[in-house]
DNA sequence: TCCTAATTTTAGGCAAGCCTAAATATTGCC
DNA sequence: GGCAATATTTAGGCTTGCCTAAAATTAGGA
C-alpha cells in the first residue's frame, strides 16, 4: 500500500532531519540544500508527497510530516542505522565509511529483513556514531553519545555505555580502570592502527587498542 | 565509470541467464518473458544497452552480452548468491524466501562491500539453492551434478540443487523433507509418467512427480 | 510603510522506462 | 516460392524526477 521510490524516501528522510531538532516546518531551500537539487525539484516532489498524505504543504509556508510520513522517516533511519551496526560489527568496516553505503541499503523492502538484522545485530539501541536507534514502534533511547574513535584529541568526555557488553570486554575494561562514569581526555589518536592514547581524571595516561576504542560510548563534557 | 540504473543491471542479468546454458542469443521475446514487460520495451532498452557496448544487437538478430556486460552481469550474480547465502546462513531465512530481497540487495554499489561479505561468510561456493557463486574475477566451481529424472533405481544421491527456484516448489520440497543436503536413494521410476519412488535416510518413502524429478539436483554419492 | 532581496512556485523541457497499437521483418508450413 | 503466423521494431504517449528561466510571493531593512 505504502511503497515509495527511493527518491520519495530520501525528500521524507531530509524533511525528518530538518524537522527534528527545532520543531519549526522545512523550507524548500534547506530541504533543497541538504538533498543538493534544485528548490524547483523540491517543490514538485512536495506537492505529490503531499499528495499522498505523507506531509503538510502549503505553498510558500514550508512542509511538516503527517504522521504517516513520520512512521516511514523514522523506519527509514531505523534501518539506516541497523545496517551501519552491521557494517562495522559484521563487516569491521570502519565508522566514518558507512555511511554511503547504509544510504543504499537502507531502501530494501522486507519487513521481515529488518526484524532479522535487528535480532542478529542484538537490537542494539546505538549506531557506531552514537546515534539512537527506533525500535519498530518508532520508539528511541534517549542519549547523545558517541564512540570513543570518534572523539578528537583535547576532547573530554564521560564513559557511559559499551556497544558490545561481553564478559570479557567488561572485564577488560575493568582492569583498565574504566567503567560508566569514568572521566577521560582524549589524549592522541595513533591514525596507522587507530588506537588512542587518553588520561584519566588521576593523571594515568593509557593506550587503548581500535577494537575498544569502537565499543566504548562516550558522552562528550566539553 | 560503468554505473548502471537498477533496470539495466535487470536487463543485464535477464539476457545473461537466456545465454548461459545454450549460447545462442537471447530473443527480444524470450527477454520480455522473463522480465514480465512488453517486447516493445525490451527493443527500447537493448538499444540503450547496446550503444553503452555492453551487448552487441542487430536488428531482428537477438542479443549477446559484449565481454564487459558479461563481467558486469556475473559480478551481479555473485552479489545476489552472496546475499543469498547471508540471508539464509546469518538471518536463517528459509531458502525459499530469500530471492525477492537478494533481488534488491544485489544492486547495492560498493566493491568493498561484497568483499568484505564474502569474507564474512567464508567466501562460500556455492548459495543455499546449490548454484555456484562465481568468484571476483567472476569464476565459479563446476558442480558434478545430475537431474533426479536421470538417476536408476538403486542410484544413491545427495539433493544439491534446484532448477526452478519459484517459491512454490520450494515450499514443495520443505514439505517433503527435501533440502540441499538431503540423502535418498532411488527405489523405483514409473516410465509411463516419469515419477519416481525414492527412499530418505531414515527410510520415509515418497512418491515424486516427473515435474518434480526434472527439477531436482544430485550428487551421486554411490 | 515601501521596496528590494530572497524565497518559492510555475512553465516548459528533457531522459529513463514503461505502455499500446501499428508497421515491418522473419519464420515456417504447404 | 508464397503466404500466414509469429517476432520484432517503430511511433506516440505516459509518469517520475530532474533541470533552467521567469513569475509570483514573502520578508526585512530604510
Amino acid at each position: 500500500m505504502d511503497v515509495l521510490t527511493q527518491a520519495e524516501e530520501n525528500y521524507l528522510k531530509a524533511v525528518f532531519k530538518i524537522t527534528e531538532n527545532d520543531d519549526k516546518s522545512a523550507s524548500t531551500n534547506a530541504i533543497a540544500a541538504m538533498m543538493s537539487t534544485s528548490a524547483a525539484s523540491v517543490t514538485d516532489m512536495l506537492k505529490r508527497l503531499s499528495a499522498k498524505g505523507l506531509l503538510h504543504y502549503e505553498k510558500h509556508r514550508g512542509v511538516i510530516l503527517s504522521e504517516r510520513g513520520s512512521e516511514l522517516a523514522t523506519n527509514l533511519v531505523r534501518k539506516h542505522r541497523l545496517w551501519e551496526v552491521f557494517l562495522v560489527k559484521m563487516l569491521h568496516f570502519s565508522w566514518d565509511k558507512v555511511h554511503d553505503i547504509a544510504e543504499q541499503l537502507e531502501h530494501v523492502q522486507s519487513d521481515e529483513l529488518v526484524e532479522r538484522l535487528d535480532v542478529y545485530l542484538e537490537r542494539p539501541q546505538f549506531d557506531p556514531h552514537g546515534d539512537p536507534i527506533p525500535d519498530a514502534s518508532g520508539k528511541m533511547a534517549m542519549r547523545k553519545q558517541v564512540l570513543l574513535s570518534s572523539l578528537d584529541p583535547g576532547d573530554q568526555a564521560v564513559v557511559v555505555g559499551v556497544q558490545e557488553s561481553t564478559a570479557t570486554f567488561l572485564q577488560y575494561l575493568d582492569k583498565m580502570q574504566l567503567s560508566l562514569g569514568t572521566n577521560l581526555r582524549v589524549l592522541e589518536r595513533f591514525d596507522y592502527d587507530g588506537s588512542m592514547k587518553i588520561a584519566l581524571n588521576d593523571g594515568t595516561e593509557i593506550t587503548l587498542s581500535h577494537k575498544v576504542c569502537e565499543n566504548l560510548f562516550l558522552q562528550k563534557s566539553k
